[in-house]
DNA sequence: TTGAAAGCGGTACCAG
DNA sequence: CTGGTACCGCTTTCAA
């Protein structure tokens, strides 16, 4: 059995009241009675019970994270980036997928009962379960995720980015724009979407559509471009703007190279930068992954600990990065 | 203020002890009992204290896991997989990346003392650290690392499909062979190139060499591509063996396409088969990571559930990948 | 079937 | 500076 505070409090023959206040530096402890208390410790290798402190403190010192999936490398850098945040503060980390699984409800709800604060990402749960957490009292961020009132959140620039990504494939001389992916899937995409139809406004002789995908995998990709083609060539568009770069590559590997395919004959964009992307010479917005999860443990942290109270919003930039998938057409 | 167990045993009109039973289906309670226990629970929104319970029942129904870092897509997968399975078991999990970082001894014994048990992988901690947590009776399960003594480990077979990989290339006719990555740094790798000296030495006159890298990622590997195009075309030799995908990209992207690069002069293979890597048409070994994380996992919850105690050792099969990085030269 | 009470392993207040 | 002790919120044994 390990032992307990009123073993090193026997063995150091005082009370287990300062064996507390020893080990934790608290409330004054006599030089040499401290001493002793240390070594008996130190004798019977005592380590205090986090179950027991935790329960008189009526505190976990962790902190949670809810994220759809951790496939990509999307989700992987931003819970790398919370959990560097948060371990530097002293809180431990514990992780929740959903998968989108139908008990997830239940899950979060369990998990919020493990923790002092958490992360909600994306598409996980309901706007009403993240309510009812916070009318519980219970700190919560919510990540990649549109703010739900008074709950603070942390997004990347979207919109922004995708009208910035709307006006370069426009000024590239594409006027059908499609874009792929299912804007009811994600907030994100749905962020992106209408980013790129505000750009389009601003330019007449537009046709924009939106071709909902089966997935964001590669092969999802694959079979809109192969749905597209099957329409004949004269029905593709000028550009696909695609809601991630795994459909986008899919897309592209399927509509085929320089000359008869991409960017020749239609442009392709997609949306991550993963490392792939930068292979395939695919146009996309490169979002700071790693700063998402950083600032969304930075917030939490601030509401566990009460320091701040008043809800923050925060809008991270990111960045277009232009490759040869929307390059010049030479048509 | 959350309500307590007593609340509800209050506002029920019985004692804490019913109403534990009542809600957790232990002991026996009389029906209408119980349905007021519930009732009562319902009204105050009472949620049992995780806190009071793994107290009372000294456990904490989660587990840990220890990685080095979870960039790149190999322990984001593993992580997931590890999760997946450990959710299953209605077991939460607490993770821990130790990013190289000094403290990571002090780091892994903190999260010790927050779980039940805990996946350990790679060079995350020194065996000493191991050791001395399976002494004190820590569950342990040791993942992508060697085995210690009686501790538990799940593997890759990284020595068998390295063999595989070296015995692909010198049939390619590959002869001057040059391993790219630090065996000392990580026990994979070590591995790695032991089963590519193995393949060697069943052929003669091969030339085999090994690169130490300056880390995994791509500017590494192109590092190594600038310095041995330094010494000249000559100096090259048939073929890059490296430890993973990333050093394999970059090295391939210094070193130029078909013709007069990879494969026509040189030969380049990798690990892992990121995504990146089939836009690259790299030849590399697939891993099964989410089997990986899955394994550990299971074999982790046999021993804190204690099903089992004989000590196991798991290893996963891989897969060769061969694609055009090291298809037949035309020279 | 039910209640009283003794823990679980700490923290922290209050006297001395 | 130190000890005694009342919790923290739940589980579980023992009697009734």
């Amino acid at each position: 059995m390990r032992p307990t505070i009123r073993d090193v409090a026997q063995q150091a023959g005082v009370s287990i009241a300062t064996v507390s206040r020893a080990l934790r530096d608290s409330g004054s402890v006599r030089q040499d009675t401290r001493a002793r208390v240390l070594e008996a410790a130190e004798q019977l290798q005592f380590t205090p019970s986090r179950l027991g402190r935790q329960l008189a403190e009526r505190r976990h010192a962790a902190n949670g994270i809810v994220f759809p999936d951790l496939s990509g490398p999307y989700y992987a850098e931003v819970v790398l980036g919370y959990e560097a945040v948060a371990s530097e503060r002293e809180r431990s980390v514990l992780i929740l997928s959903t998968h989108g699984r139908a008990a997830a409800p239940a899950m979060v709800e369990d998990l919020a009962t493990r923790c002092d604060g958490m992360v909600i990402m994306g598409r996980t749960v309901a706007d009403e379960v993240v309510e009812r957490l916070v009318a519980r009292g219970m700190p919560v961020v919510l990540l990649a995720r549109p703010p739900i009132g008074e709950v603070d959140s942390v997004n990347a620039d979207n919109r922004g980015s995708a009208v910035l990504l709307g006006r370069h494939v426009l000024e590239r001389g594409a006027r059908r724009i499609t874009f792929v992916g299912d804007p009811d899937a994600s907030p994100d995409v749905a962020e992106r979407w209408a980013g790129v139809r505000e750009a389009a406004s601003d330019v007449r002789g537009v046709d924009l559509g939106v071709l909902p995908s089966d997935g964001f995998g590669e092969d999802a990709g694959a079979a809109v471009a192969r749905e597209a083609l099957r329409h004949g060539e004269d029905e593709l568009p000028d550009a696909f703007v695609c809601a991630n770069d795994e459909l986008a590559l899919g897309l592209m590997a399927e509509l085929g190279g320089p000359g008869t395919g991409v960017p020749d004959r239609v442009m392709v964009t997609g949306w991550d930068d993963v490392m792939a992307a930068r292979y395939a010479g695919l146009t996309t917005v490169r979002q700071p992954m790693r700063a998402l999860g950083g600032t969304a443990a930075r917030l939490l942290d601030e509401l566990v600990t009460g320091t701040r109270t008043a809800p923050r919003h925060e809008l991270l930039p990111t960045e277009l990065v232009i490759r040869t998938s929307t390059a010049p057409t030479t048509k």
